[in-house]
DNA sequence: CGGTTTTGACCAGCGC
DNA sequence: GCGCTGGTCAAAACCG
């Protein structure tokens, strides 16, 4: 248990160089871009998850004055991929979105990358420590996992049913850049190692069939306005 | 003009 | 079976 732990304190560590690596590229390249005169366009700006996400549906909670927002995947025909954003009543400054699915195409560049290091960083948790009984993640250890990583800035927990995470960035520092790509990374490690046989479901409505979903609630820092995000 | 948001209708589950 | 409720559709409005 520890060998692997300190293993996987490796591999965070990796993760973490590498996602600053990449974004420190980014800001150069951005930088570099405004130098010239090639100001990024609005529409293809950095999306808070990495994904053109389009809006179909709002309801209204009933006890509550804040409605919830269905968004779906809109980068490529067929993306299973939807999302829900509900805001708390109390606390305007939360927001809670609700990722199901996966992506259907290839992610943007840093995403990708991100996620392709996690998602190692997951397999080799699980090879590791898993004792591969159930073959269902066996309780907390991806929160034992990004806990040296996120250190109280984001607490990770999965229920064992199907893949569910639940991230929990309410106190993060300002570098929301990292939640953009740790999320995305978070979605592909499950996907991959939690690889569920889509279950061709005709158009069930309702009960979430076998997804990898993944919860994130967030403060509204200058998140929430991303306007298609 | 194309894509996205808005917004009420609609429809399937589910509890009673 | 009935009605409530949450999720989705789709047409119109909206916007760059
Ligand atoms: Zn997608």
């Amino acid at each position: 248990m520890n060998e692997e732990n300190r293993l996987l304190r490796e591999v965070l560590i990796r993760v973490a160089a590498d996602y600053n690596a990449l974004e420190m590229q980014i800001v150069q390249l951005s930088q570099q871009r405004r130098r010239h005169g090639h100001e990024i366009p609005r529409k293809t700006r950095w999306i808070s998850d990495g994904c053109q996400w389009r809006k179909y549906g709002q309801k209204m909670a009933k006890g509550n004055p804040c409605p919830r927002a269905y968004y779906r995947c809109t980068m490529a025909g067929g993306c299973p991929v939807r999302k829900q954003v509900q805001r708390c009543a109390e606390d305007r400054s939360i927001l809670t979105t609700t990722y199901e699915g996966n992506h259907n195409h290839p992610l943007p560049p840093p995403a990708m990358a991100m996620a392709s290091t996690t998602s190692a960083a997951a397999s080799i948790l699980l090879s590791g420590s898993m004792p591969s009984g159930d073959g269902l993640m066996g309780g907390n250890f991806l929160t034992r996992t990004l806990m040296p990583f996120s250190s109280g800035m984001a607490s990770i927990s999965a229920s064992s049913p199907f893949p569910t995470v639940t991230l929990d960035l309410t106190h993060a520092p300002s570098s929301n850049h990292f939640q953009r790509a740790l999320l995305p990374s978070v979605a592909a490690a499950t996907a991959a190692n939690f690889n569920v046989p889509l279950q061709a479901l005709p158009r069930r409505r309702k009960s979430s069939g076998r997804h990898s979903t993944i919860k994130q609630i967030c403060r509204s820092t200058s998140l929430l306005p991303s306007t298609t995000g």
